[in-house]
DNA sequence: GTGTCTGCAAATTATTTGCACGTTG
DNA sequence: CAACGTGCAAATAATTTGCAGACAC
């Protein structure tokens, strides 16, 4: 699994360093982390890495599309690392972010959508807004 | 057609200053527009309005829900008023955002893959990103 | 009139940059 | 060893805040 990462930060000439290693890791582990939220984790590992580093190491993985930006309304943008699925419940409470695996259908209605204006659709992304099961029961 | 956002301001105890209308009226007539956008058409009208007071109003109207945040990975975000549809044809090039209207199937299945989660659903928004039209044609 | 809004300046926060040194391949 | 990455400090950019006067209601 780590050999899958690996072999993506060689294919765009990027090393890796024990440094991006672990924010990979961090964004792994948090599926969707905030630029804070990965530099006091990876903090833990390594004492000394300074913020810097993380938002350069954000901006190159962003620049080769192994990671993505979430911007959330209201809330601070996180990151996670791109692979299927791309959709998300999002919860309005607690700001908690469930991935969902978007039906065959969904897809080939948004095809649909987008040849309709003449769009070539390359990625979809669907973000469900709401309350998640928790916060619903306690409401 | 105004009278529908002048209510809605008041519903809120937001004030009806000519400022907040052209800021309203802009986001409007450019469907979404950035922070810097917003400041330099208001300017046009108001000559002294300050980014600081485009910065307090962009973010009353978040709070009142009048409109939200569309943050695109890389760029920067954009605001919208909020009505239907919330969806978007995303041009990965030029930048360009087309609304669509989400079809009922959408909708429907949507709702479908949150329940399935014990989810909530309170709305849907789909993304889509690619090429428009243009940019597909001089690519 | 009272409370909110505006514009300005200053403060704070977020992000980027330059550089010397260390590490990866 | 060449290219790239790191950590630090400093620079920029983005956003927020405080306050006095102006405006909406």
């Amino acid at each position: 699994m780590k050999l899958d990462i690996i072999q993506k930060l060689k294919e765009h000439d990027l090393k890796v360093t024990p440094q991006r290693l672990t924010i990979l890791d961090t964004l792994n582990r948090y599926g969707h982390a905030s630029i804070d939220e990965i530099y006091k984790e990876v903090k833990k590992v390594h004492l000394s890495i300074s913020l810097a580093t993380v938002y350069k190491n954000i901006t190159s993985l962003l620049q080769v599309k192994l990671i993505k930006e979430l911007a959330l309304n209201e809330a601070k943008s996180k990151y996670e690392i791109i692979k299927e699925p791309h959709s998300h419940l999002i919860c309005k409470k607690c700001g908690s972010i469930e991935d969902i695996n978007l039906s065959e259908q969904i897809e080939q209605n948004a095809s649909k959508l987008a040849s309709a204006k003449e769009f070539a659709a390359e990625e979809t992304e669907l973000n469900i807004y709401g309350l998640c099961k928790n916060c619903k029961q306690n409401n």
